[in-house]
DNA sequence: GCGGGTTTGTTACAGTGTATCACCGCGGCC
DNA sequence: GGCCGCGGTGATACACTGTAACAAACCCGC
């Protein structure tokens, strides 16, 4: 797991996340603009799930507001790009750590003691969960998995204090 | 799939839902007061997901008001006893369907088409999903697994029309 | 420069959920 | 009976989350 310490070992990703942003905005022909830059870098910085107006928050300064909607607007597009994710538990966002397959399911493990949330995947839990609804006769089209519990390093801590 | 016909077969399973929930409150000592039951059976009889605020609008009636707040306690409870679920991608509520086992992993199948929402469970994705998570190094507490699609009879509505 | 699209700012508002305090009813206890 | 404690409810207020609508700024091609 990463993304999630704390500190600022966390940190790491996030210049490659902005890079792959611009990268990919270039090649679909759409803005990066600043805002949207702020945002998710605010997002890949923070370490771990971020309300939208504790985004604003962060962005606004003496002198310089930031409205909540901006944000959403901004959040909107970088969700549209897959370059940030929405954890329906929490109300919150994370950047996208991976570049994923299109249409891939992703599991969100959120650490409950530290804040953090990591990403994963599994042909065999999609594979399975599509033989389920399948069974049911339900055709899917979009699907949220998400796990709250204690990462590794949390438990460990917790463990050997 | 059941409960989200939008007509009055939904709702047959609407006194057995009642009926169960007494006798678990009895068994553990428990209040099952006339509002918990009012609420519990508007969330059984909507046949889709209830918000807080429409079951509150539900159970008013001029002269008799019921406050958000009293809902969500009455929630609060049922969803303690396992008797009502919280679809986390809607901010909605439903009737639990079947006594699962307890933590038992279950699966929402909710339906774009009509709103209903019918539970699934599954021993191999709960199998594959603990694997992973495993491999993870993730140790979980709880999940939520919630698919948005069209349930069966949606589907062949739309095919036949 | 100008028209048309997109982005952002601003305000207002709708929807969701919680905190707090007062009151009520009920059962135990002296 | 009177008292007390406790869980449930009512009521108000408030915080948090998200969207609608409109105006202004910006950019880009023509």
């Amino acid at each position: 797991m990463h993304r999630h310490e704390g500190h600022d070992a966390c940190h790491a990703g996030t210049g490659d996340i902005l890079a792959r942003a611009e990268a990919l905005c270039r090649e679909r022909g759409l803005q990066f603009t600043p805002l949207r830059r702020e945002v998710l870098e605010a997002v890949a910085e923070a370490g771990k799930a971020q309300g939208a107006y504790d985004i604003a928050e962060r962005l606004s300064a003496p002198g310089k507001r930031v409205a909540p909607v901006s944000v959403y607007r901004a959040l909107d597009f970088l969700m549209d790009q897959g370059l940030v994710h929405r954890i329906a538990s929490r109300n919150a966002f994370i950047p996208c750590a991976h570049g994923h397959a299109p249409g891939e399911g992703v599991i969100f493990l959120i650490c409950r003691t530290c804040g953090g949330v990591d990403e994963a995947s599994s042909e065999e839990v999609e594979g399975s969960l599509g033989r389920t609804l399948e069974r049911a006769g339900f055709t899917p089209t979009h699907s949220i998995l998400e796990v709250e519990g204690d990462c590794g390093t949390c438990r460990q801590r917790k463990l050997a204090p």
